[in-house]
DNA sequence: GTGAAAGCGCTAACAA
DNA sequence: TTGTTAGCGCTTTCAC
């Protein structure tokens, strides 16, 4: 390994020195300057993230736990994230969580291991009150995203309840009555089912509980759902995540329901492959809400946060599609 | 930051015990062994890997760098490596190239000065050669996935060309003689044209290079794409990877072509979307190919590695799906 | 079974 | 403008 000892050795300087040019620092002499960048460039020196993040207490690191690994939608909140952090020159290491309380706490201990400067979780739980106190302590600042968890901990949520309010109104509009809930079982999230209520109440209809289905993360659930549809024959499904609407669509299949088309369900978190499906999506702000995120993670480290806590919501629009010819349930 | 030397302070004995009591290692009296770890508890001792990756010049971490990190395909696979990583007892560090060398230099730096103990990457270009020649001198094991840009390093690829000759033949058999066949200009991936023209030959037909169309990574080609269907009318498109579908999907539905549905198309890289679909797929058997890297690499690490480059080539295979009532070209 | 001491590569305070 | 020095938190001899 090449360390700066070696290039100071080989230019005849002190390591000071190159390292104060390797930082960029002024004063060093033009003509110095010039000698050890030849010497970096020629030996390959690579600096010492251990050594420099060791003596300088920080690492030009931002944390950042996805709680699944496996779901699109947070993998595209995390590229955003990672470009962001790339332009103000910071690094991003992931950890992930499984959605499992446990694995979130050792994530978290691996990532304060790494010193990183701030965090940015989504967070599994309300069980790691303990971490969060030591992160707190250790003045590294903390953003919650899309869950808050910790009420005294920013947040930057989407309003998941006007959502489902929009979607249900659309289908309640559409003419259907007998609507489905489905959404994931996770704790923390704004509540689905009170904007889907309040869009019931405002068109004076009755709602029946049992068109509600909860589901625990991370895993397929397109038999269930057929069983469910099969028994509670509702006559439209809103999935309350892409990965459920996946399953709604697997479960449709199934069951064969030849009038049970596109035009009967709304998914949350717009994909790709919903434009090509003609299928109604609740559309995530993704872009704004990783900005947002990014900002407020950028004033703490500059301190420029206020000392209340932020709480930044921001709202889902509903994007209407529909295959020509298709429209008003008949 | 509540240090070794806290705790020693803290239960009266040396750092040194504190540090084996913390990293398991024996010669410990039991008794002496539970008040360290009491106060280890009581403390909230977090261990700093910049300290002992600094001491002991490894970090239990792999590099892994991903070249497009808007590519599901490349998510999911990095998704599998995180987990066999983690069963390992392995952090994963990862970094993203945007298919740019000179991104990816830096990466390759960035994770160099991270001391990581491994690097796996999809590399894009052999322009590194220098920094690959530095990571061999540091002794750190390295894998190419993907693609092999370098021929004197491991390498876990998916035979894209078989995969190119497995769905035109299949295109072929359904009686498509105009195949278009779309991929990403990328270097140093098997050439999926070779299996095409192959296919071609092996059934005495007449192959138009117009129909190969190559496009550049990391945007969107519906409108390209929409052209050159109108321009050279093909009866049937193979999309090289899963975002060429959906700008394939998204041409066709630009040009309103009513007979070209998905019968007409093979996609690479199965996704869910896929299967709702019904649209044929080649599937690159994504599971298989984690696990070989990481044995490579795990290997590699272990010293149970050959002298010689390992260059393992995976098999995808064709996923053949149709709507009732599909079938043939009429 | 336990502790003292050196040193990993780097930065920052200070001295020259 | 440059060099000397101490020390970040940890592991690892080596001595007891």
């Amino acid at each position: 390994m090449v360390t700066l000892r070696d290039v100071a050795r080989e230019v005849g300087t002190s390591e000071s020195t190159v390292s104060r040019v390797v930082r960029g620092l002024g004063n060093v002499k033009p003509e110095l300057r010039e000698r050890v960048k030849q010497a970096c460039e020629s030996l390959g020196y690579i600096p010492d993230f251990s050594a420099q993040n060791l003596r300088t207490g920080k690492s030009n690191t931002i944390g950042i736990i996805v709680s699944d690994i496996n779901n699109h939608f947070y993998n595209s909140t995390l590229g955003i994230l990672v470009n962001k952090f790339r332009e103000h020159k910071y690094q991003v290491q992931v950890g992930y969580s499984y959605e499992n309380g446990e694995i979130e706490k050792e994530v978290m201990e691996m990532l304060l291991a790494n010193r990183i400067d701030a965090l940015i979780m989504t967070p599994v739980s309300n069980q790691n009150r303990r971490l969060i106190d030591t992160i707190k302590k250790r003045n590294i600042p903390i953003v919650q995203l899309y869950r808050t968890a910790y009420r005294d901990i920013d947040s930057v949520c989407v309003d998941d309840s006007h959502g489902a309010y929009l979607a249900t109104s659309h289908l309640i509009e559409r003419g259907y009555r007998r609507i489905a809930l489905l959404s994931v079982n996770v704790q923390f999230t704004p509540h689905r089912s009170e904007g889907y209520r309040r869009a019931y109440e405002e068109n004076h209809l009755q709602l029946e509980e049992e068109l509600i289905l909860k589901l625990p993360p991370d895993t397929s659930h397109a038999e269930e759902i057929s069983r469910f549809i099969t028994r509670k024959k509702p006559d439209a499904v809103i999935a309350g995540t892409n990965l459920l609407g996946v399953d709604t669509l697997k479960a449709i299949e199934l069951l064969q329901l030849k009038d049970f088309d596109e035009s009967h369900l709304v998914i949350f978190d717009d994909m790709p492959w919903m434009e090509l499906l003609k299928i109604s999506a609740v559309s995530q702000p993704v872009e704004l809400l990783a900005e947002k995120c990014v900002g407020m993670v950028l004033d703490a480290l500059e301190g420029h946060s206020s000392p209340e806590v932020n709480k930044d919501r921001v709202v889902p629009r509903l994007v209407v599609r529909e295959r020509k010819g298709s429209g008003e349930k008949t």
